[in-house]
DNA sequence: GTCTATACCGCGATAGAC
DNA sequence: GTCTATCGCGGTATAGAC
């Protein structure tokens, strides 16, 4: 588990964003802008972001602290592009149910923010784990809390028009419902892993499924 | 927000642990160890353990770093503190379910250790929230993890029963089961804050009836 | 019981050689 | 693109006066 310098080859990065000359490339490759941000993300998750130092991210890369200045500004803008992955993506599951056809129903509506929720929670599980368990101790992290209480309310919208509509139990605060069925859904950040036995799909409809039926056996 | 020192006569505690000699006191109080722990752990959870430094704790108290040390031997003996109480509430909370009569199904026992956890959850709401947070960065860390790893073993165990009994779907493995239940449970900590609309018993209750019944109208 | 002063260390970040 | 060396700061913790 102790820094083990990394293959400059390996990306690391579970999406290519396009920073990345990638394969085929000659001479020394040095490290990309998107491969430290990768290893910096997983860093920061396993140990905390103010307990992990540009030190512990340097050797985990095989390279001098110095060295990363040449890769990235700053610490803090490391978690400034990590939070804004996971924003951002956030943000598009929320669209993407508010985007439904109009003759959907509040609750599919609902049904379907909390299963693209969950894919994007396992396809970007390190940045929005990070995401998660911002405190606001700076000005970059206090503008990530306030655009994670615009998408709360966003979600917290389409709970309230379940609940108008009739599909949703109304006997539980409907501001209620909303931060425990988003409570299940981001629990998954603390032990979902990629390459597991269950496949982001399966999880998606498994999480939706025990929400809105209940565990108990029909 | 920002630290206006406190009134030392203040013991902010939630529960009178028995270290503080009470009102009634003659001279002046300084600050007992109970009150420095619970201030302490109140920053943990706003700033983050690491974020949070000696001189951050003396300001809020209203003292001199230095002065800290007559108190508390270190800052890892506070965090070691708190999580204690976090382990050894959510043991008992389990233990209770477990300590049912014989006749309970393992149904109804898991319901009572969903009820038993969130009410130490609301209770202990700041020790808890700090051992969520753990990483495992120091030998203290990894011993809490530890001990937090037994007791969800033990829920699982419960889980397990209670799917062989019959009682909770068979479609999905019960290992996530208990993963996504108490992923609900926990996120709790992420909102409820003390003296709000809605008291510990009925939260309990409604978090039970959720994970059981579903959200959708009956 | 609290203070001032300080030891000692590791942090983020920079300068400049190669 | 990476290195060595270093700056300045703030961290934990201690010593000793009051």
């Amino acid at each position: 588990m102790t820094g083990s310098p990394r293959d400059p080859w390996d990306s690391g990065a579970v999406t290519d964003l396009g920073s990345t000359p990638g394969a085929g490339r000659r001479g020394r490759p040095g490290f990309d802008q998107e491969t430290v941000l990768r290893r910096a993300i997983a860093l920061f998750n396993q140990q905390g972001y103010d307990a992990t130092s540009i030190g512990d991210l340097a050797k985990d890369l095989g390279l001098t602290k110095s060295a990363i200045y040449h890769h990235v500004d700053s610490k803090e803008d490391l978690l400034s592009a990590a939070l804004d992955e996971a924003l951002n993506s956030l943000n598009d599951a929320i669209q993407v149910a508010v985007d439904a056809p109009p003759q959907t129903s509040a609750a599919e509506r609902l049904r379907t923010a909390v299963e693209e929720s969950v894919r994007v929670l396992v396809q970007h599980q390190p940045a929005v784990t990070l995401l998660l368990r911002v405190r606001g101790n700076s000005p970059v992290e206090q503008s990530a809390l306030k655009r994670r209480r615009a998408i709360d309310e966003r979600v917290a919208s389409l709970v309230q028009e379940a609940v108008a509509e009739g599909a949703l139990r109304d006997d539980i605060p409907p501001d209620l419902i909303s931060r425990l069925l988003f409570g299940t859904v981001n629990s998954l950040v603390e032990w979902y892993r990629p390459g597991g036995t269950i496949d982001p799909d399966s999880l998606a409809r498994i999480v939706a499924s025990l929400a809105f039926d209940g565990l108990r056996a029909e």
